[in-house]
Parts: C-alpha cells; structure tokens; sequence
DNA sequence: GGTTCGTAAATCCTATAGGAAACAGGATTC
DNA sequence: GAATCCTGTTTCCTATAGGATTTACGAACC
C-alpha cells in the first residue's frame, strides 16, 4: 500500500518510527496474502496475540485498520474471519470496478507522468518479463509482486490522492484474487505484452490511447480467468 | 447517523448488536460532521474518553477504523488530527474523482435499478426540495443530508460491491467539504434542477442519459463552488 | 535577546485483569 | 430420538495501570 521500506533506524535520523501496531499490521497483512490465513478461516486477537507474542491492544487496532480493506470482516462480540474466497460473481463485480476507474487513471497518468515515474513502470515490465513463474507460490510471488506493483504505480501518478484511494480499495482485492481466484498465472507471456502495450501507449504520450490499452488488458485479464476459472 | 436505541433484544430477533467502539465510532463522525471537531484540531484518545466516559481502548479502535475515511490522520506516537480544510487542488482532485466514478454509478443504477430504488430516488429529490435553506447549520444540514442520500443511493443500486466502497471512500471527504468547504449553499435551486435531471434520466431507463446527467452535475458543482471559494 | 537545557505535564502506547458473551459438549427431559 | 438445559472453556470486550515519548515552559547560559 504505502512505502514498505523499513528505513532502517539510523541514529540521528529519526525516521518515523513505528509503533507496535504497525508492525501487526504487517504481519497480518503478509499472513492474509501469504496463504497463512486461508480465507473463511477465523482471525482471533488473542490467539494472534500469542502467536505474535504481543499483548492483544494492537492486535486489536491493527484488525479495525484491516476491515476497511475488505480482506477480514468484522462480527461485534464473535471476532474477526478472513473474507470468504471470490465467488464468479464476486470476481466480475471486481473487474467491472477495475473497468471503470483504471483506464481513468492510465489516461491521467499519461497526462502527468514524469520521466522517473516513467523509468519505474519500465522496472516493473521488465520485472514481470524476468520472473520466475515456476508453479509453486514462493516461485511466481516476484510475478505477481511486480503486476501487482505495475497498476499501483499507474494509479500513483495519475496524482490523485481520491483516485489512489479507491484504486487502493481495489488494490488488495486483486492481488488476493490473483492469489485465491483458484487460477494460477496462465498465459503469462499474453499478460505481459499486454502491460508492454500499455507502457508503450503511456511512452507514446497519447492519453487516449494509454486508455484504450489499459482497458483491453483488464478485459483479457476477465477473459482469460472466466475461461479456467474452476468453480461454477 | 443510524439508529441509537438499544433496539430491545426482541427474543428470535437477533438483532446486531453493537459494542462500544462501535457507539464511540458513531458519536465522533457525528461531531466531525457537526463540525464539533474542526479541520486541523488534535483528536486526544484519552480527551476523548474522557469526554465520551469510556476508556481509552474502544477510542482507539473506533478511530483506527475512522482513519481510512479520510477524516483523520494519524502520526506514530504523535495522534489523531482531524483532516485540514481543502484546498482548491484537493476540491479539483476529488471532483475529478467524482467525474470518473459517478457517471459509472449512474449508467449501472439505470441498467439495474428496482422500483422501489427508484422511490427512494424520488423520495431524495422530493426531500431536497422541501428542505429548509437557512443560514444556519441547523437549518440547512437536512438540505445536505439528502444531497448525500441521492448520490448514496445511485452508488448502492450500481449493485457492485467494490464501486459502492470506492465511492464511499469519496462520500465522506465530499460530504465534509459540503460542510467546511466555505461554501454555503448556492444556487440551490440549479441544484435541485440537476438532481431532477439525473432522476428523470434515470426514470427513462437510458443509461447513457443517466450519465451524462450525472456529468452534468458534478461539473455543474464544481463550477459553482469554484466560482465562490473564498481562499484562493 | 536568542538559544539550550531540564523539569513537569499531557499524551500515546502496551500489557494485564476481569466481566460478558459465545461456543462446545454432555446430561436431562419430553 | 429430539429438544432443552446446564456447565466449562474459549474468546471478545472494556477498564485500568504503568512505561515511553512528546510537548510545554521556564531557567540558565552565551
């Protein structure tokens, strides 16, 4: 979500530092995405405290942070569970959002974009393109990291912190449907001459058409996980 | 905001209960709506226990959960402020937001919408004409609670969970700017009229109509708060 | 006068304790 | 046999206490 960097503690620099919450925050939220917590599974504070070995107060706080998120779900006075897995309904709903505000924020971005920023979607194609995409999760987490890492910077430099929020609304709902949808990464080699054609409609500085190309990945991204997608 | 009785536990209604973070929640977006709280003060988890006469812990919970909305901030080790005033940019951006996202709401309401949305629809019109447009606060605040509802509700009967959470993450900011934005309430009447338009788009069944109405509304205000902001 | 330092108060943050509710299991009753 | 009741355990929820950090403020110093 925001800049994960660790920024080491260097004496002097008092870096803002975190506090304990955050730090669960983290642990969930890599826990959520890991696979660690299986979705439907329950998330109880206070065994989450002791497996963390912190006092049950953050973990608390940093639960009521992740509600909003859409990847746990609140029950007062029964505890919190991980959201239940996408349902084929649940995954169009979430494509037809993504066909609504990505191509808005591709156009702006291609607006907006400066040459660092342009430099970093460059980083992320290529990562895509380098990634192992063995089939067990540890080898295609760098791909998903970096498709993941590649709609994220599109949002960022659209330069609208309302449109960055609500494409971070998203933003977690997709990388867990990457995970969970049941679809492993198929087509690789398709997806990734469709983010190269995004890049190279954002490179061409036409607005216009850095839409267009956004649009039709989403579509083929749809496409390619209706068509394997395993449940009914 | 929603219902504050007890709500008497009626025996085979197992009515959701509600826990004290969840009353503390409440009590704090009604004073930031009030403008009880105002843009830029510190929001002390232990004042505000004090003041709500609960202890610090369900304070803390309910404002973790009310940081996503945008209403306040939060610093590691520094607190809660409430979110500073907008700025001309920050109004630009979240109109900008509103155009991508509400015109989408409003062609899949109308695609989608039952009789009994459209009702409440109505309804939201019919209440917006009838509100009274004092000058005072008291005066006007149903005025804006009913702009509010209309928008609300074309989000909701866009029937898609994901577009309902991103625009939700704009109502809030749009609702506090209605309140703090400087601008009171102008040309209600031209107001109203758009609403109405947007209505009967939608009462049409043309989808495309719905949007551009909602189009021509956003950028309707837009203009009209430009025009008026008084900071520069 | 301006800066630095040190003390005191307020605040945040975490841990702990205990009451209240939910849950699981078995015994009792119809 | 099915439903109800009871009991023990787990979990949630809130309050309280105390350590750590920030902030305020005044004295000391250059």
């Amino acid at each position: 979500m925001s800049d994960p960097s660790p920024a080491l503690p260097r004496p002097g620099f008092p870096v803002s530092r975190q506090v304990l919450a955050d730090h669960v925050y983290e642990a969930l939220l890599e826990w959520l995405m890991d696979g660690r917590l299986e979705p439907g599974a329950a998330v109880s504070i206070d065994g989450m405290a002791r497996e963390l070995d912190v006092s049950p107060t953050p973990v608390r706080e940093a639960l009521a942070r992740l509600e909003h998120t859409g990847m746990v779900r609140r029950v007062a006075l029964k505890g919190y569970r991980v959201a239940p897995v996408f349902t084929r309904e649940d995954f169009a709903e979430l494509m037809e959002a993504r066909l609504s505000i990505e191509p808005v924020n591709a156009r702006l971005a291609c607006e907006r974009m400066t040459s660092e920023g342009l430099d970093a979607l460059k980083q992320a194609v290529e990562d895509l393109k380098t990634a192992p995409r063995g089939g067990t999760f540890a080898e295609y987490r760098s791909y998903l990291e970096a498709d993941e890492r590649f709609h994220q910077l599109i949002a960022a430099q659209a330069r609208n912190q309302f449109l960055l929020a609500a494409y971070n609304t998203l933003g977690g709902q997709i990388q867990r449907f990457r995970l969970f949808g049941g679809v492993g990464i198929t087509d690789a080699e398709q997806a990734i001459a469709e983010h190269q054609a995004v890049l190279d409609a954002m490179s061409s500085g036409d607005p216009g058409k850095a839409a267009e190309a956004m649009i039709n990945h989403v579509e083929k991204v749809r496409g390619r996980a209706m068509a394997d997608a395993p449940e009914d």
